[in-house]
DNA sequence: GATTATCGTTAACAATTTGGTAATGAGGGT
DNA sequence: ACCCTCATTACCAAATTGTTAACGATAATC
């Protein structure tokens, strides 16, 4: 975690809010960026690529939830922890928001304390979920936490993707699962990729595993088996 | 993707924007159905029984979120998914949507790509995972969840329409089933296959498993019995 | 900052598996 | 013997997956 700064993106119309949390987050040794409108939001989301973005619900030009739902409609930001700033009680900007992909909340008015310990917080749990348990099974051995795989201790390197996918299908060995379980899962269920990818994938994997861990059911799926 | 065709029902008033999502979600495998206002949307929806309705809000007649509460109110467009077209700052719209059984929105101006992905993405989370109820019978066990037949605790693999053939005649061992319920389960009421299919069929899984745990009733079916 | 690797994806084609049919044979009952 | 029904086989078409190469997008390196 420290090894990378986190990066986030705070947009905001008022420019004492805006400060006063920018300054805050910068101290505690988060990479910051700011923006004064939801146009200016989106624009700096995209160069900037933040790890988190904190959106005013209330701002010109788009306003928090526009900004959240044209974000969360590009796969690039999948990953991208989104929060609102909201008014105490605006219940309906709650439910839209979670209805487009919002992750959490910060009511207004906002103390640079509770800002910074949610974001903390935030990023503790993205961490913790980081380091998934180890997978053993004979002699492979799948590791989260170094990225690695084993057979018989020899190491192989896989790239993101196939590292993510046999560990999927390695969870529950034996299990068969379907092309679109795993493209939810991997994937995420809002993008769309090709019918052949996954298969690509799985050959990538078998080639450089030298082993055929992960059988093919014709009609059905994937599973991981020895 | 999957066997029966998916069913896509779109409702606008802009002959543009109907064709345009109608090209992009034909070349992509789905039938699509088109209508030009809200009584013809009610009206096409009960004949063509889409899996899947795209409603503009805006239309004359009846507007979306009418005919919206119009099919929810019946029964057999309870498992139809919903999708709204919204203008981007109709929040009004979202939140009536929402309280009428909407599934989702999709705002204007409309990118055939974002329409596309939503729809897929939309059936992909429908579909379900591998069903897991495990069949254990006398030495036979029947795995749907590792897609395998085991004979004496050795896996045997069948192909798809093989196991799910077995498997459906196991769930009730020493019942009889009639050709056409065989067929009707497996097949789909709209297929239509030869007599001598299920036959071929049977005699590939005594075939593969060496025991004759499926016995013929002569003018009668077949039942799964040891 | 420019240049190289590497990765993820797609497209095109090959290889494989499957599902279905038709032809033929076997067996039982009338 | 003559039907009728099912078993068996071989064959073909369609569906599904494997494989490769190529392209753009990131990430890494210098």
């Amino acid at each position: 975690m420290s090894a990378t700064e986190k990066r986030i993106l705070i947009a905001d119309d008022e420019p004492d809010i805006l400060e006063i949390i920018n300054y805050n987050l910068q101290i505690n040794g988060y990479e910051v960026e700011t923006a004064k409108d939801g146009d200016e939001a989106i624009q700096k989301a995209k160069q900037f690529k933040p790890d988190l973005i904190i959106l005013d619900i209330m701002m010109p030009k788009k306003n928090g939830i526009e900004v959240c739902k044209i974000l969360r409609s590009q796969p690039k930001f999948n990953d991208t922890v989104i929060i609102f700033l909201t008014a105490l009680n605006d219940e309906l900007s709650h439910v839209k928001g979670l209805e487009f992909g919002a992750d959490d909340f910060i009511s207004k008015p906002v103390s640079p304390k509770i800002v910074l310990s949610k974001v903390n917080a935030i990023f503790r749990r993205l961490n913790k979920s980081v380091e998934s348990k180890l997978i053993e099974h004979g002699d492979i051995k799948i590791d989260p936490e170094q990225f690695l795989v084993y057979y018989k201790d020899t190491p192989i390197n896989l790239a993101k993707k196939e590292f993510e996918l046999i560990y999927f299908l390695a969870t529950k060995p034996g299990r068969v699962f379907l092309r679109n379980e795993i493209l939810n899962q991997i994937w995420g269920s809002e993008v769309i990729v090709g019918d052949r990818t996954i298969d690509v994938h799985v050959r990538k994997i078998r080639q450089k595993m030298g082993v055929d861990c992960i059988k093919t059911v014709k009609g059905v799926g994937y599973k991981f088996e020895l």
